[in-house]
DNA sequence: TTGTGTTTTACGACCTCC
DNA sequence: GGAGGTCGTAAAACACAA
């Protein structure tokens, strides 16, 4: 993966629950501390929704109006020019071409020990995805002629902002982040359950290697699966997740 | 260069809730 | 019935060792 050096850290990088139980937190006051999350240490959440108290930086970062929601799976694909095609994103953004400034914490000088192998800017410099135009999302359908499409970097890095900040997305989010993104709500929404499972099936690789009688360290229990305060709305663990995923969708709706 | 393992999109099945 | 959740899985995209 390309935002490795974010997601190598694995479930480790949410210590906490991504959002507090009182959503009278900006986003500002919730910046983790100590940051767990180096590189997202310039992170300042995606802006937009002017009212709403999750997401009340000004808006315009983003760069791209709010578009209608275009939820119409099937109109995509290469005859269907989504904003993306036509260049989504910050005006500043280029995949190839990482903006000094912006949406993008500056390139990192060091990785975390799991990327070494990689680059300190290969997720940024990483070549024109086959399949699609310049890291830019050209959407086909397994039914179409391409199986799936590679997010860009920009796109993926600005969904895992956006799940650090709250495993489950709001409906507003969730439009507002495809709009900007130029995505469908669909894309949006497969991609938190895709990384909701991601975050599961790491979080229970870590549960057995500490489970597992062949160590001999003393066995710690897990930084992520952690009850915090809000560990029954939104914790990482699985049991909590699946139980009652939409008490915890009813926590964020407007 | 190739084989192989992992990760990333995307979907269907099934469930719960309103 | 619709929306969105998990779970399992397919297959492309990718990394890397041989």
């Amino acid at each position: 993966m390309y935002v490795g050096y974010l997601l190598d850290k694995d479930s480790a990088m949410y210590p906490s629950p991504a959002r507090p139980p009182s959503l009278s937190l900006s986003p500002q006051s919730y910046a983790p501390a100590p940051p767990q999350y180096p590189d997202f240490a310039s992170y300042h959440h995606v802006p937009g929704i002017p009212g709403d108290p999750q997401h009340s930086q000004p808006a315009g970062a983003w760069g791209s109006p709010y578009a209608p929601s275009k939820d119409d799976w099937h109109s995509y694909g290469p005859s269907a020019a989504s904003p993306a095609q036509l260049g989504f994103g910050p005006p500043d953004f280029n995949p190839l071409q990482p903006p000094g400034s912006g949406l993008l914490p500056p390139p990192m000088p060091q990785l975390s020990p799991g990327s070494q192998r990689r680059t300190p800017f290969e997720w940024m410099r990483r070549s024109t995805p086959s399949g699609s135009s310049g890291g830019v999302w050209v959407g086909k359908t397994r039914t179409k002629d391409k199986y799936r499409v590679v997010y860009s970097d920009h796109q993926r890095l600005e969904l895992e902002k956006e799940f650090h900040f709250s495993r489950y997305i709001t409906i507003r989010r969730k439009a507002e982040l495809a709009a900007a993104l130029g995505l469908t709500e669909r894309q949006v929404k497969i991609w938190f359950q895709n990384r909701r499972a991601k975050e599961r099936k790491v979080n229970k690789k870590k549960m057995q290697q500490q489970t597992q009688p062949a160590s001999t360290t003393t066995p710690t229990p897990p930084a992520v699966g952690t009850p915090g305060p809000i560990a029954g709305i939104c914790s990482s663990t699985t049991g909590l997740i699946s139980s009652s995923p939409l008490a915890i969708k009813e926590e964020f709706l407007p």
